[in-house]
DNA sequence: TTCCAGGCGTATC
DNA sequence: GATACGCATGGA
């Protein structure tokens, strides 16, 4: 069993907690807002929150700058999901000869709790594109809003209004997502009450969104561990080591595997 | 210059 | 249902 230890030290939480990784969690892939400012250290946000966190000399051990325990309770310890016991899916996940390559090289990936409106729109814009300029153009968008906004605050744009984005042929589809969860159409809320199957079906009705798009916002902004995203470099781990199928030690869990799996196909060398 | 990037909509069979 | 092709943009 993994457990999450902290203790408050003057303005900052150190958090105790081997299984996190901040290369392999921040810069992975899943989120776009996080910079690492220097070898130990990212930068980033969540909605409005704002954080630096950095691990320290002894390994498995992190600073998060400037955080109040209340802050920390509330928010960062839901975010980097230190409730869930990684190392108990890990050993779930070793039960297979590549995946448990992957897990010994990638150990301490995490599936962050983003926010849902974020990872739709997000991964709207990833279509088709590199992480680089994915990350550029949601930092553009969240320079021009001072944070990252919300549908509601995104009520009047249009493809026109967007166009400094440089989003390209996406921008339209981000007008799609914007007006169909303004016009309560669609609910963040009732997508979280919907199986995953029936949860993937509802986003598709969004221009734009597909099943790989809908899966990254079902794992990474619904925290629906069993979708497993299928991209260019999932598919290729698919053919070459899976061309049955996922093992039978990722069920309930594909999604978590489909990030290690991720990781692993994109650096191996063959 | 051509190819590719955490794909999808559309046309066609 | 499956397959082929175009799509905005910018870096390699």
């Amino acid at each position: 069993m993994n457990v999450t230890d902290f203790f408050v030290q003057g303005d900052d939480i150190v958090l105790r907690q081997s299984e996190l990784d901040l290369d392999q969690t921040l810069d992975c892939g899943q989120a776009f807002r996080w910079e690492r400012i220097s070898p130990d250290t990212y930068h980033g946000y969540f909605l409005n929150n704002e954080l630096t966190i950095s691990e320290l000399q002894e390994k498995g051990v992190f600073k998060l700058h400037n955080v109040s325990e209340e802050q920390f309770r509330s928010v960062w310890f839901d975010y980097f999901d230190l409730g869930s016991d990684y190392s108990k899916m890990i050993e779930t996940l070793s039960e297979d000869e590549t995946l448990s390559k992957a897990v010994k090289q990638y150990r301490g990936t995490r599936i962050l709790r983003q926010d849902p409106w974020e990872t739709i729109s997000s991964f709207i814009i990833s279509q088709n594109n590199n992480i680089p300029r994915i990350k550029l153009i949601i930092s553009r968008l969240c320079e021009h809003y001072s944070a990252y906004p919300s549908f509601e605050d995104m009520k009047a744009e249009t493809v026109d209004t967007l166009s400094y984005l440089r989003a390209g042929f996406r921008a339209k589809y981000i007008v799609d997502a914007v007006g169909r969860f303004n016009s309560g159409e669609m609910t963040t809320e009732k997508i979280k009450t919907l199986s995953t199957d029936d949860a993937r079906d509802e986003l598709m009705k969004i221009k734009g969104v597909g099943p790989k798009v809908a899966d990254c916002a079902l794992l990474f902004g619904f925290h629906k561990l069993d979708a497993f995203p299928k991209d260019v470099w999932v598919k290729r781990v698919m053919a070459q080591y899976y061309p049955d199928g996922l093992p039978e030690c990722t069920k309930g869990i594909e999604g978590v595997a489909q990030q290690y799996l991720f990781q692993y196909i994109r650096t191996v060398k063959t």
